[in-house]
RNA sequence: CGCGGAGUAGAGCAGUGGUAGCUCGUCAGGCUCAUAACCUGAAGGUCGUUGGUUCGAUCCCAGCCUCCGCAACCA
């Protein structure tokens, strides 16, 4: 925590590129804990302001364009859109949600740049680079390729061969073209500005260093890395039509490189929300300009240094911007042991996830927080999302909220009974979570989102424990006052945890104030017993949440499975081609054609099936292993099927084989019979 | 050997220079108001590996192995 006295915050989280939907590492990363975050103030009262959009420039989003052959603007629409939805239906309490290609968005980032320009905050760099006549574009290392200069393999990428592992400078390949189209590349000048990173080093490690210690460790320490290793300048602009333009004399064809403009975009998204309602937001500028505004910056690990070395440079170099307070960054989730990846369609999506789990938004929120990859790598399971769900939301906190509320209205006629008399056991009761306000309120201002969820449901294994242990059930038959005490207790408890899991699980605590007659949730009283009045009527119980089945959890695993074959299946290779051999080798092997007569199932073997073959010289047995790649062996009689003739015979489950049918190795590992393209006479060669 | 983060019970994760913790799972018992839910107890770990500092290391230091990020459509 800061010792400064800030009378705002606002958070940003970063900008989801537009090129695909949203995902659980997104969310897991990002977006929950921001939300979480921003309830949290909100419900203190706390001014806040919570900014996200979609990053729309970049060369990603025209290689999709060109590759699907729409336009950029309507690959950039549709995945705006969908995350845009998915995220409002989630409950991801954005203020705003806009967009870089936003015309504010495309003025403010131009403006950002001209004053910089103007200051004279650029250096400004000449090069040679590949360039690719036809295309009339330059290219990135990446998208470059060509012959090793080390171990000569074809293919390496312009920055690294992938063969050798060396890393390269596209200079050095010999014969480089462009890896999206094949054409070859010549060389020429263009002119970059760049931003001297150097220049900013020494107040960085004083600003990051010394007087943000407390970052998390993998950020200060990724910070510090790059301090060590000295920075250098980066360039802010790039040759490429898709994007903002660089607003300089001279520089058509030049655009803003998209991490100079995508941070800029929680700027411009403020901007674009304060303009529009003044009234309720204020000026744009109290929220980026005014020193006693907290800026914290949500985001994933790969963006670290983009947050707190580039954009606070960039700010720096301005002169008029606040600099972030603190940058919590988490470490990546994986997916069933996978690391997560758009690409190999490795992911759980949050747009298809909204479609298999209608009003689970909260479930899939407690397992991302559950399992938070706060300090580390995680992974998300669906088994340990079934598990969470049924043994902890649906056991614990569920099941104590029907409890409480069948019993109020079982023996109360769902009114709230008084309170009465309190024991030493309730007042040992109370005493566990008195101070949960506080104890959540130490763990949310330090971002330890997991420890803090778990606090609150703790607070709903005290509920049942005191239940079990003060057995109302059994007290009911005999004293009615002391039942009634009991009950009171249990339903303040659960007014308590639908204060605390506010944050957290939003859907969920409001569907158990309404259950409880609550309006609102005041922060300011969680931890006490009266939150509920005496006589005031509850509701019927409704379940708070339900059983996750094992059909819903297989039906992702299938899912997932089915996507690993594809991906295995696309990422086959041709094997090498064999040492050579000739003719004469060749012609040893005698290869016939052969019409299956019947084709069986070898008894008590998983693999092998028993051919009769007619061959043209009496029929032949031949056994093949390939069962597991034909379950119904009825489809191969009639074929007609190649043979190696002069094999030796060779006994199999004691059945003997006279040759070998050839077959295709598939990709997936399955075993194709070779046929003939036309109908031949039985028994004759093939060579 | 580029740099940073991480490697802890069957699984997922906390944690600290002094007898190793949580949740789930497993096993046993209790309860029966409750969504076969709840409560109590037990078993289960040479804290990645090798060496060093220390009276004492899971923690500090050094080397090594593995995973992830920086770094390619990815938070």
């Amino acid at each position: 925590m800061s010792e400064k006295q800030f009378k705002r915050t606002l958070v940003t989280s970063a900008l989801p590129y537009a090129n695909g939907p949203v995902h659980i590492g997104h969310l897991a990363g990002v977006y929950v804990p921001a939300d979480i975050y921003v309830r949290y103030l909100r419900l203190q009262g706390k001014p806040v302001l919570f900014v996200g959009g979609s990053d729309e420039h970049g060369v990603p989003v025209t290689i999709r364009a060109r590759k699907e052959g729409i336009t950029t603007q309507q690959v950039v629409d549709r995945y705006h859109n969908l995350i845009k939805d998915s995220f409002e239906q989630f409950g991801i309490s954005f203020d705003v949600y806009s967009r870089t290609t936003s015309a504010v968005h495309h003025k403010l980032a131009s403006d950002f740049f001209r004053k910089l320009y103007d200051d004279g905050k650029f250096i400004q760099q000449t090069t040679e680079q590949f360039y690719d006549e036809e295309t009339k574009e330059f290219l990135t290392d990446r998208n470059i390729r060509g012959e090793c200069p080390h171990c000569h393999s074809q293919g390496a990428y312009g920055d690294q061969c992938e063969k050798c592992g060396r890393t390269l400078s596209p200079d050095e390949l010999i014969n480089p073209y462009n890896a999206v189209n094949g054409n070859p590349l010549t060389k020429r000048a263009t002119t970059h500005w760049y931003l001297p990173l150097d220049q900013y080093q020494q107040w960085l490690e004083q600003w990051i260093l010394e007087e943000h210690k407390e970052w998390r460790p993998n950020v200060y320490g990724q910070c510090k890395s790059w301090l060590d290793g000295g920075l250098r300048p980066r360039a802010v602009t790039r040759d490429l039509n898709w994007g903002i333009p660089v607003p300089v004399e001279g520089a058509e064809g030049k655009v803003l490189y998209v991490w100079f403009d995508a941070p800029i975009g929680y700027i411009s998204n403020t901007k674009e929300l304060c303009d529009a309602q003044p009234g309720k937001f204020g000026k744009w500028e109290t929220w980026w300009k005014d020193e006693s505004t907290r800026l914290i910056h949500f985001i994933g690990k790969d963006n670290i240094v983009f947050h707190c070395i580039v954009f606070p440079s960039m700010l720096k170099a301005e002169g008029s911007y606040i600099l972030p307070d603190n940058v919590p960054s988490n470490e990546f989730l994986n997916l069933e042991g996978d690391k997560i990846s758009t690409s190999r369609n490795w992911a759980v999506w949050l747009n298809e996830y909204l479609d298999d789990f209608p009003g689970k938004q909260d479930v899939l929120r407690y397992v991302l927080t559950a399992n938070a990859p706060e300090t580390k790598d995680n992974d998300f399971t669906w088994a340990d999302f079934q598990a969470r769900n049924n043994n902890e939301l649906v056991a614990i906190y569920g099941n104590f909220v029907n409890r409480a509320l069948v019993l109020t209205h079982k023996y109360f006629e769902g009114k709230v009974p008084a309170q009465g008399v309190l024991t030493d056991y309730d007042n040992a009761t109370i005493n566990e979570f008195r101070d949960i306000k506080l104890r959540l309120e130490q763990l949310l201002d330090q971002f330890r989102f997991r420890d803090a969820q778990k606090e609150a449901m703790n607070l709903a294994r005290i509920g049942n424990k005191y239940l079990a242990d003060t057995e109302p059930w059994k007290l009911a038959k005999t004293d009615m006052q002391r039942t009634a005490t009991i009950l009171n207790l249990a339903l303040q408890i659960a007014a308590n945890l639908s204060i605390a899991f506010e944050p957290f699980l939003p859907f969920s605590s409001e569907k158990l104030r309404n259950m409880l007659n609550l309006t609102n949730a005041d922060w300011n009283r969680l931890g006490n017993t009266d939150l509920l009045a005496e006589s005031a009527t509850v509701n019927e119980p409704s379940l708070l949440f339900e059983k996750i089945d094992d059909s819903a959890i297989q039906a992702q695993l299938d899912r997932l499975a089915r996507i690993k074959k594809e991906n295995e299946a696309a990422a086959w290779q041709a094997p090498q081609v064999k040492a050579p051999t000739c003719i004469e080798e060749f012609d040893k092997t005698d290869i016939r054609v052969g019409t299956v007569l019947e084709c069986t199932k070898v008894k008590k073997s998983d693999k092998l099936l028993q051919f009769k073959i007619d061959d043209g010289m009496g029929g032949r047995t031949i056994l093949s292993g390939i069962a597991q790649s034909y379950p119904d062996p009825q489809e191969l009689v009639g074929k007609q099927v190649l043979f190696i003739a002069n094999f030796p015979p060779r006994k199999m489950m004691g059945i003997e084989s006279q040759g070998m049918i050839l077959s295709a190795v598939n990709a997936d590992g399955k075993l194709v019979v070779t046929t003939v393209s036309k109908p031949v006479r039985n028994g004759v060669q093939v060579g």
